[in-house]
DNA sequence: TGAATGATCACG
DNA sequence: GTGATCATTCAT
């Protein structure tokens, strides 16, 4: 694991689709009690914003993506399905409702926290999916707006990414065709609906 | 394959 | 106010 550095504001103020792939191989990182809780970012998805209809910001902004539409830097977190939270990284300049999903991470330190917290003890089990790995690091509504470049959330420097690819985004409903998932192909930390054969009747 | 589980948003 | 939908996960 490389050294930690935080990156510059203007990382953040990139377009979502020009982010979303620079995001594989940084660490994801939360202050916890004992620690950092932190993993390597190996899948995102970019949501541009209007006229992409899968973006929440697509209609412009509501109470719950007001957060898309700030400067970049910050975190969007939003609850969903009753049960699970995901983290998002808001980019590009202000006004513009865009973000990166961040869909998978390698568990990096604070692991027997996460374990903890997920009740599973394989490193695969841990951050496999947006939802896992909001679970393992502790994030929830309280986080949205976060500054990313802070000690309590941060977004660091890591290491590069092995081999990059794409894909459509996964469990979204409209715009299903374009590329704008981005993984590092050779991950065992992948989310789950990477790796079997999505069944749509 | 479908249940869980509740917030969100468009509509009017 | 109502109803459909939801950037998911887990057990069956």
């Amino acid at each position: 694991m490389g050294l930690a550095k935080r990156l510059p504001r203007d990382f953040f103020r990139q377009s979502a689709v020009e982010l979303a792939p620079q995001l594989i191989g940084k660490v994801l990182g939360i202050a916890g009690p004992q620690g950092p809780i932190s993993g390597r970012i190996v899948e995102t998805e970019a949501y541009p914003g209007y006229p992409d209809e899968a973006s929440h910001s697509a209609r412009g902004s509501t109470p719950r993506c007001e957060v898309m539409f700030r400067a970049g830097g910050v975190a969007y977190v939003y609850f969903t399905y009753g049960c699970h939270h995901c983290v998002n990284v808001v980019c590009d300049a202000e006004g513009i409702g865009a973000a990166v999903l961040i869909r998978a991470l390698e568990p990096l330190t604070g692991i027997a926290e996460m374990q903890k917290r997920r009740g599973k003890t394989k490193l695969t089990e841990l951050c496999s999916g947006p939802g896992k790995l909001c679970q393992a690091l502790g994030l929830n509504l309280i986080h949205n707006g976060f500054d990313l470049r802070s000690s309590e959330l941060f977004i660091t420097s890591g290491s590069k990414a092995s081999s990059l690819a794409s894909s459509p985004r996964i469990g979204i409903s409209k715009n299903k065709e374009v590329a704008w998932r981005f993984y590092e192909k050779d991950s065992p930390y992948l989310s789950q609906k990477n790796m079997t054969v999505k069944v749509k009747k």
